[in-house]
DNA sequence: GTCTATACAAAGATAGAC
DNA sequence: GTCTATCTTTGTATAGAC
């Protein structure tokens, strides 16, 4: 009946699963998907494999749970970037070149591991299948967002895929040679995908 | 001094290379880098490991040598579209959204695989130089194509950057859901990223 | 040059004690 | 809930026979 001196059982529970989400976070960005290990995941968290999987089914959900986060804060730091840039384009766009650079030079920067786990997800429907759904839902999103610059639904998917491609390939080449992707190259595509038609 | 009936010894030799090299080309498409292993890629071929190491020094060899015939593959399919359009540039733009598409859905399609390699390639400094070296040299070709359609030099490389960057982001797209990604995706952005500046 | 056999190392996952 | 120990699989690479 008295509350617990420091942590209630639920609390801890949560504080080991976040703990290992952000070692998992770390490892990934630092080995690739492949290259991390689970063992070095729970280690790093200061367990062993046995609490981690008593927490995850598998490297799977580790991955898959980290990939919801990192949709949800790409998707709240465009919206915050777009609300406070107002009808102001140039500022965005250059808002959003820096976004691109801060992402990949941070050191969980996530380059590269979309394309990496969609191409391991290749071979396993299942998984395709939620982390498809997941990007969908997020190309929606972003097409919401300039649907009013296109001239239709269809083409503001289009060009929300292409930004989205855009990105991450940016985002890995960016992680390979830093040099050779200033922020003004994120910036200068997408004033050119998103001018408006002005035939 | 009498012709070999068949095959010369070094005719032979080569030509189990190149069966080697064709397997593995299948082999990484279908299974990704991480996920194709040496062992099937010799057995697919008619071989076993030991013959497959008596003519590579490992996986990575085996994968930059066919990541080589990749870019020659690539620039030479560029310029032929260059070069068979001329100047009327919405038919360039269109033959390189089929392009895109037919690459993607090839049996052996490297869709992904270019970031996985790269990805890998991160934490081992000697790879990951060959293959900058390889990268940059493809960009900067592409850069020449499109210079005189840029104000400066450094401009045509900031395109071509974004071009290779949106390609190898719709590849992967692509494959995971060919629906999302029509040739037009490409073929628009591309006339959007290289549209003249009319201000 | 190719094959068989094997060395060697990791990794993912599970069982059972505490 | 966490740890220790282990199972099981898999993969790269090498050695030596033919």
């Amino acid at each position: 009946m008295s509350p617990p001196l420091r942590l209630t059982r639920a609390a801890a529970k949560a504080r080991t699963r976040e703990l290992l989400l952000a070692s998992a976070a770390q490892v990934f960005a630092e080995q690739g998907y492949a290259g991390g290990s689970v063992d070095e995941i729970a280690a790093r968290a200061g367990y062993t494999i046995g609490a981690l999987y008593s927490h995850f089914s598998g490297k799977d959900e580790l991955f898959l749970t980290l990939f919801d986060d990192r949709v949800a804060g790409h998707l709240r730091a465009i919206e915050e970037i777009v609300e406070h840039c107002g009808v102001d384009d140039d500022a965005a766009f250059a808002a959003f070149g820096d976004y691109l650079t801060t992402v990949a030079d941070s050191r969980s920067g996530w380059s590269g591991l979309e394309s990496e786990f969609l191409r391991y997800a290749l071979t396993r429907a299942e998984l395709l299948a939620k982390v498809t759904e997941r990007r969908e839902s997020a190309r929606d999103a972003i097409a919401r967002l300039i649907s009013r610059r296109a001239p239709s639904w269809a083409d503001a998917q289009i060009t929300a895929t292409a930004i989205i491609a855009l990105f991450e390939g940016l985002l890995m080449q960016r992680r390979v040679n830093p040099a050779s992707v200033p922020p003004v190259v994120f910036a200068g595509a997408l004033r050119r995908l998103l001018a408006q038609a002005t035939s």
